[in-house]
DNA sequence: CTGTTAGCGCGTTCAA
DNA sequence: TTGAACGCGCTAACAG
């Protein structure tokens, strides 16, 4: 036997089961019509070669890859290292591959890495967010690519979404905390460049706000990075005004955990002085003290539904087009009634 | 133009630039020997047509797949996402993309995983710890695919290595405890079973208390999963023993996390009573109360090192084979001198 | 149920 | 410096 190189192709396995190509590749990809004895004996020698197809020629021939991309920002931040874990899971169920990709946070960065993929033959690719180069989507049309957003439930003309409503999330943590009596407000965004998911909660909290008589122009926001660091600095910034705020969104759980480190360290006390409400419910919200007030971000399910969509066929496709996940307050320590 | 289904391929490119594919084809690969004039008529005709290259056409024809592979038990956990990170950003530098599966600590669907690799024709293979299936290993080697080990600095016939030595971090757990004045041990390891990495850091630590004469049938070695929830609960075991240990050497900063809400929970002091020694030095180390002494795992360090031996060239591999990264035990609150 | 034929889109000879 | 011809490994169409 050949075994040099990279091995056993389909008509050496057809050789040893004496039969043609087309036989062995009908029993590869499980068509009915091929003879008990013959299957077996195409199994058989497949198996004895340690046949493995080469996909390249397959896709090449067959344009169906079985490959699927993903362009998130990092694998750093546990809001989307975990939703790819769930989309990589389901989709592996079903072999097809996900390559990945990460932009940084960058739209330009974005259409790059998506013609590689483009180049790669994927056939599906997963978004986060809406805000994208028109380029980007534009070359995914162009090449019949299918796409669905994630972490975002906006319509849209073309591709599918699969997430929740930022701006409903940003109003129902503004509405928490103004039942708790809260009036003086401040809010940690992450950077909204860019960043329709950043810029949604931070517009929904403020307009919640807004209905309940409090003008946005007295709600101070700072932005930062994802980071501890960052979210120590814009708590010691929030709370060096003149009004320091009682309470304070922040839009991830991070920059929560770092406003409450400030606070520990500045000896302002939580939630006796400022009540701290965060975003994603991460492992970490739990592990701060006190423990996280948040709103629960389903990251995995997201991942999950997303392949769903990318799994169905066209027709199925129809119906989930848009399916937004709800995202539920999650009440620990980190939030109380204002203080009289 | 027929820009109907996928859109042009280089033939069109070559009718629109007004000479052969073969032409084109040097120009999209920075042949040299191309006239100034038809290399530019052909950049313009390709950018005017959209072109985008079949990937699986060329993977094919030219057996250079540009594709990698990395099998990782987890992104649910920063340590691997963060490896991830760091080397697909580095591979994507290169045009190189990376399909990533997760096995859930199982090498028999590690073995699964590597095959479909192998059908996407990767010519690399990123793996994590060395244990593994023979069967899989073989399969890489019969196909000619590199394959580097992440998170263990072991020797080996074949493939590369770029980690660190988890018998010696274990190690160095033990005598900082000891050089403390610990003498009454508990450890919460990962759960060892194919798990080379959570066996290593328990051995080195078991080994090192041994040669200072505390004999390892005196230590008690708990198992959980990476999981906050497992760490309170052996915590909890372990606190419940007749002789409490002083000192407990955890194979996660998860574990320690959960082990130091255990404490709080059972009005336990840390480090007063029992001082506690994680390990990664996650972001959660800065987060728990104390917080969390621990050791730093240089994770993104080894994606980017991983990478850089893949993009070697052969000859330059020889010397990149094995590569031991430093780990360093940073000291916060978690852990004090016994009290006599 | 099975075999034969003919490419998929590209890169690589070889000649010119 | 350029082009013509071939074939990478496989599957789809068509016969039989």
């Amino acid at each position: 036997m050949d075994l040099e190189d990279g091995g056993a192709k389909l008509i050496d396995v057809a050789r040893l089961a004496n039969c043609s190509p087309a036989t062995v590749s009908r029993v590869l990809n499980g068509n009915p019509n091929v003879n008990e004895a013959v299957r077996d004996r195409v199994v058989r020698a497949a198996r004895e070669l340690g046949y493995v197809p080469n996909g390249s020629a397959r896709a090449l021939r067959s344009t169906r890859t079985r490959l699927v991309g993903a362009i998130i920002p990092t694998l750093d931040h546990a809001i989307y290292a975990t939703m790819v874990d769930g989309l990589q899971a389901r989709l592996s169920e079903k072999d097809v591959s996900l390559i990945i990709n990460t932009s940084g946070y960058d739209i330009d960065l974005e259409y790059e890495q998506a013609r590689l993929l483009v180049e790669r033959g994927v056939e599906s690719v997963v978004l986060v967010g809406s805000t994208h180069l028109p380029t980007t989507l534009a070359m995914l049309e162009q090449k019949r690519i299918e796409y669905v957003y994630t972490y975002t439930s906006k319509a849209m003309e073309s591709g599918a979404a699969v997430g929740f409503d930022n701006e409903k999330a940003g109003r129902t943590a503004a509405r928490y905390l103004l039942d708790l009596g809260h009036s003086q407000f401040g809010m940690i965004a992450g950077i909204t460049r860019d960043n329709d998911r950043a810029a949604g909660r931070r517009d929904g909290f403020l307009n919640e706000l807004e209905r309940s008589g409090i003008d946005h122009t007295r709600v101070r926001v700072v932005e930062g990075a994802y980071r501890l660091d960052d979210g120590r600095r814009c708590m010691q910034r929030l709370m060096e005004e003149e009004r320091r705020p009682t309470a304070v969104f922040c839009g991830s759980d991070i920059l929560a955990a770092g406003a409450i480190k400030y606070s520990h360290a500045a000896g302002i006390a939580v939630p006796g002085e400022v009540s701290i409400v965060g975003f994603d419910n991460l492992e970490i919200a739990e592990l701060t003290s006190p423990e996280l007030t948040t709103l629960e971000v389903p990251a995995r399910d997201m991942g999950r539904i997303a392949a769903d969509y990318i799994l169905a066929s066209p027709s199925q496709r129809l119906h989930l087009r848009q399916r937004e996940l709800a995202i539920r307050l999650i009440v620990r320590e980190s939030t109380a009634p204002v203080r009289r």
